[in-house]
DNA sequence: GAAGTTGTTTGATCAAGGTCAATTTCCGGC
DNA sequence: GCCGGAAATTGACCTTGATCAAACAACTTC
């Protein structure tokens, strides 16, 4: 791990992060006075479950996923994180005990700011409170909506679901690239890779068609019947 | 439902809670202006998915589960709430929409705060943004450890874990009684009924004897074990 | 372009839990 | 204490997804 500042490009990426995009440029400089950065190799871990951390971050490229382990050595991702998403937050008003493991997934670099810094902002300035809100509910919505697809969707029908999340609406065909490898959206999606792989060919008559990472959708209509 | 004001014992419940038990109390009177209360009958839906809503709840008695419908109508619990809980808080940092349905278990009684009181008061006060934050990310770690028990266990070992999670520390026998019906602890653990009462009867052998809601646990290692 | 490595797909098998049904137990009212 | 209704338990069967293995595809390095 090797520390460093922010760029200007990091800054825009931050800027356009969903906690900083509502808040002043003063409050934003204010929280982005000591901010460091780190970059990560692929399976560098950032911190583990349970562990005391008093900083919040933010990925600025490459992606990280939160785990938990088991008992016997297996992992469950809980959240993934992409460009720009904040992680870690939740751990200031919990004790400052991270809730998971926190793990980079590809190659990744990550902004950190002292929750120090972060929690005198807050109680000083409500609208840094409110973008804190947001952040977390919208964190708690995501683990909610996980929790609801394993209860009550099949892996083929997850899938779909994913598959329609990027789709632009109204368009009855369309292609995208997955961000990462099909192993990280397993984790994402509480699948094996095997599983997976499966869910993607049962989608096939309904007009998935899967090149490397290039998902391409030939019948909107019937992803969404699945 | 029925609408009735605040008993002392509805406030002392209150003030005991996550939420107001770290507030001034002036700020709580502040809050608590113009509680409102409804009493609920088993089964009543206080509100649906995607809805609007504009106030947040606290169980007085009873308990509120909340939970996400599939499109062959079944249904999947994402948080079950008792007396002194708070809920539905989310939704004001979610555009004002439930992410959830809520229902009464059992029959319930219920606090409702206008939500723009609370946003006022969260603005003014950080001490009760910081309460907010605090309820919001405890909720979030409940949702998280559904997820990832879900994700990495057995239905005996949920079962296993919930049964230890009511044990006092240091006890090698012990037994409580279930704060409400089996079902509601099924859903609660993302099972289907049968599956809980399978799961029951696998750690029999670890000790664990069933009698009505009243669980028996005779050999608290053994589970641990589990 | 070849070789090696990693990621993905497919096959076979098995375990876990859901579903449906029947039976038993528990609980509340009288 | 009895009775009726609801909850819970148990049995049988089925579906889904995990695991392990083998084969294939994609990517990187030389």
């Amino acid at each position: 791990m090797k520390t460093l500042r922010l760029t200007s490009g990091d800054r825009a990426i931050l800027l356009h992060s969903r906690f900083f995009s509502r808040l002043a440029r003063a409050t934003v400089e204010a929280i982005l006075a000591d901010t460091t950065v780190s970059t990560h190799e692929e399976h560098d871990v950032l911190f583990r479950e349970q562990e005391r951390i008093d900083e919040v971050f933010f990925v600025l490229s490459g992606l990280v996923r939160l785990y938990r382990l088991g008992k016997d050595g297996r992992e469950a991702d809980v959240a993934v994180f992409q460009r720009g998403d904040m992680f870690g937050v939740n751990a200031m008003f919990l004790n400052h005990r991270a809730t998971a493991n926190a793990q980079a997934a590809e190659p990744s670099i990550v902004a950190r700011v002292e929750s120090r810094r972060l929690s005198q902002l807050a109680a000083e300035e409500t609208d840094v409170a409110q973008a804190l809100l947001e952040v977390v509910c919208h964190h708690g919505k995501m683990t909610e909506d996980c929790l609801a697809d394993d209860r009550l969707l099949t892996a083929p029908q997850r899938v779909a679901n994913y598959i329609l999340s990027h789709c632009p609406n109204g368009s009855e065909t369309f292609s995208f690239r997955l961000p990462f490898q099909k192993n990280v959206l397993a984790g994402k999606l509480g699948l094996a890779p095997e599983a997976l792989s499966r869910a993607f060919s049962m989608l096939r008559p309904s007009g998935v068609v899967v090149k490397g990472r290039v998902i391409e959708i030939r019948n909107r209509q019937a992803l969404e019947e699945f």
